[in-house]
DNA sequence: GAGATAAATGAATGGCATTCATTTACTGAA
DNA sequence: TTCAGTAAATGAATGCCATTCATTTATCTC
């Protein structure tokens, strides 16, 4: 054996090469270089390339804070983990299109968050078959804003078209110079899943 | 002139070749063959071939149903609104990456689906500035809910693992044989989004 | 009929993930 | 200490991809 290398290796490597190239830089060459390698020597530690992607997934997964739900109140404590949630996968969002779609299985860290999420629920109050559905649509709500949040900001100027639409370019005018109001939907949007669920709760 | 060629046709042809061999199939030689031209041809047209996606969006957002607006109260017509929209870009999900981040400039179907949307929230009583905050938020959920819809149906088997997430695993079961609840899910969400944002209208 | 212009061609380029036959280096048993 | 087995790394090759470009073809205008 005496591998120069693994999956933790390869993982780490991964992700220094996003954070620095982003994911159009994520190549299997130039992971295999930063990794002082030749390409096809990754291929004895992953299958391919959507399991290096897997890899970095499971490591974000581990990022996301849901040790909220224990010292929180439920409230507090799902706002506390979307934030979290979205703010991670906002510095990934090429991960989504491949994780939305991914079965769980084998993926120990994911699991581990949908676990801790499931017991805050329960400890709040809420049916069984209710919890699964509201952490759905909240991870796509998450999912939707983490792509928000990396849009340029003038998203929506409406350009020579203006005159067509009056009413909604007079609705972008309104909001001031910041013009595509990512986070303060967010919050809006989240307020409004938090209070439509929370009464879902047994007393 | 006398081009063989056009936007409109070429649009067609990748509606078409997508929905007969996926966005994989979505290629440049591709869609050339299917136009019966060569490849290069493609590029007297369109600049790139994130162009021929713009284009594809462009007739998907034409076919989003926003008349609802016109002839249902709020609650109904956002509720109409959403399903469209999530139905039909639960069909092309890899155009989200793209076109959640891209500037509406130079896109009129686009801008008139925006349009009519903030006509149908100012005339139910909303303030201009919250309007567009309540768009992004539900298209944010909207994006993500089309991802749910293409998930495998036991994209939650946590097999294996099941032991550590005891909680989790029961929730699931606790789901009946289908245990991937993306329409539930999908309608409790906007409900709550709804009823929430609802909230905000003036007297 | 001449010249301009728009459009289509086919050959090339460079990058990409992936495969495979081969070699290297280490292990554990005789 | 030798030798066989094995895990890991190599480098060359494959096939697909978007895109470019010099060249040709066809059409329209004067």
């Amino acid at each position: 054996m005496g591998s120069v290398l693994d999956q933790a290796g390869i993982t780490a490597a991964a992700l220094a090469l996003v954070s620095k190239k982003g994911y159009d830089g994520l190549t299997m060459a130039a992971l295999a270089k930063s990794l002082g390698v030749a390409p096809s020597a990754l291929y004895n530690h992953v299958g391919s390339k959507d399991d290096v992607l897997r890899l970095v997934e499971e490591d974000l997964m581990s990022q996301v804070d849901s040790s909220v739900f224990a010292s929180l109140p439920w409230e507090e404590a799902v706002k506390a983990w979307a934030y979290s949630y979205r703010d991670i996968f906002s510095a990934h969002t090429p991960l989504i299109s491949v994780i939305a779609v991914l079965p769980v299985t084998d993926a120990p860290q994911t699991l581990a968050m949908y676990e801790a999420v499931t017991e805050g629920f329960l400890r709040a109050g809420f049916p069984e078959d209710r919890i699964i559905p509201c952490i759905v649509a909240l991870e796509a709500y998450i999912f939707g804003a983490a792509f928000d949040a990396t849009a340029p900001a003038d998203i929506f100027d409406s350009g020579k078209l203006a005159e067509s639409t009056p009413h909604f370019t007079a609705a972008v005018r309104s909001l001031g110079p910041v013009n595509y109001p990512s986070d303060l939907a967010f919050r809006m949007g989240l307020d409004a899943l938090v209070a439509g669920f929370g009464a879902l709760r047994g007393s």
